[in-house]
DNA sequence: ACCTGAACACCGTTCAAGT
DNA sequence: ACCTGAACACCGTTCAAGT
């Protein structure tokens, strides 16, 4: 990546990528995912939505570029201790990441590829290998834990904002999903309804520790007997 | 300016949910998600865009319900037997769904509270019962096992789309993605690397399972000691 | 009750034309 | 090199008007 100047001392700053992406990101916080659009960017920037082509390329680069620089930021400020606990610190700054800016959530799930799966890879990888998880288990494990972290946290995000869309509050969206399971037919829905009282009452994020300790403990454990 | 050349094929059925929604299903899976519109939906079914709006609510209850009906079916033709085994079947069942069906992953993984979502659960939360797993166990089992099914089910399914839009095949595309992780920068990225030959080679369904068999074995085993 | 299709209020993206 | 803004080819959704 080549560098360029970086004397951002100019009062009037010109079109950049980097004055872009940070305009979207403080669209994509305030106004949603579908919040961020060419001309709303462009009315930002006091500029035309054709313009920022000829820094961005396509809106999809736009929103990858943005999720990336959300996950470099979260990651970078981690503090390495002992490999189960950066585990745990990595898995809880990206789920915190994602309950904070839901918009990062479905970008990471829905391009894969991406740099920022790769460095969240490479921080869990590198404590797997630090773990002495034999080689051909590794793969399995990082790979569990990935889809475990993105697949939770993405899932998080999404309740929120159908909650946000409902005009309800975590208490009362959990409310309404604890009646609507305790409605559900006994006998084709036994479980769901076993479960409705938990839900108003869950923690997310103890949960989503929880199941990160359950997928450690399994890595952990002896092989199959 | 484009003169309507189609005939327009003479409806046999008139219209109703249930037919739109299969149209969907068949627009869905011959054009992708971004191939679903009113509009072509209309022409299939030689109507206009405003009458489906009399039996459809919007794009979303349209998706969300073609979503449903998908993993209905898919549930529905799975045979029961031990617990364990019949987790992984729902596992791979709901693999297979979304693999052949990509829009149906990221509708499963997009909309919460999803009567599919509700299904899926009720199907291994009877088997975490039978399991026997103490009551306060059985949300985080349950809830690891479905980020898991789902998390990586969509993201193998993303897999497959961003390389059908590049034109790739499988095995193409599984190297191109081996050849840029081998060429990330050693120092920063050392375990992304050193899993780039494995990524060439791995077989999707086996480590899918892989992992499940990961989560149960956490579940399976003591308490924390 | 159900359907029609034009119209509305948007999109992402392009491109001739400017500086 | 960089920016402008009108224009293009779409969207989902609505609604007066038809049967």
């Amino acid at each position: 990546m080549a560098e360029r100047l970086r004397s951002a001392g100019r009062r009037e700053q010109s079109l950049s990528r980097e004055r872009i992406i940070e305009a979207s990101i403080e669209l994509l916080d305030s106004c949603g995912e579908d919040g961020l659009t060419y001309r709303a960017l462009a009315e930002r920037l006091a500029t035309g939505p054709g313009a920022l082509y000829w820094h961005i390329a396509s809106k999809s680069d736009l929103l990858t570029s943005a999720c990336d620089t959300m996950v470099a930021q979260t990651l970078n400020a981690l503090a390495v201790t002992t490999p189960e606990s950066t585990i745990r610190a990595v898995a809880l700054g990206i789920f915190d990441l994602i309950d904070e800016h839901p918009w990062v959530g479905s970008a990471l799930t829905r391009t894969p590829g991406l740099l920022s799966i790769v460095r969240i890879l490479e921080r869990i990888g590198q404590q797997i290998c630090a773990l002495g998880v034999p080689d051909e288990q590794q793969w399995a494990a990082v790979g569990a834990l990935m889809a475990y972290i993105l697949g939770v946290s993405s899932q998080n995000a999404a309740n929120r904002q159908l909650a946000r869309t409902q005009g309800l509050d975590r208490g009362s969206f959990l409310e309404a999903v604890s009646t609507a399971w305790s409605q559900l037919d006994t006998k084709q829905y036994p479980f769901a309804r076993s479960m409705a009282g938990q839900i108003r009452d869950h923690d997310d994020r103890a949960d989503f520790l929880a199941g990160i300790d359950l997928i450690l403990k399994g890595i952990r454990s002896p092989r199959q007997p």
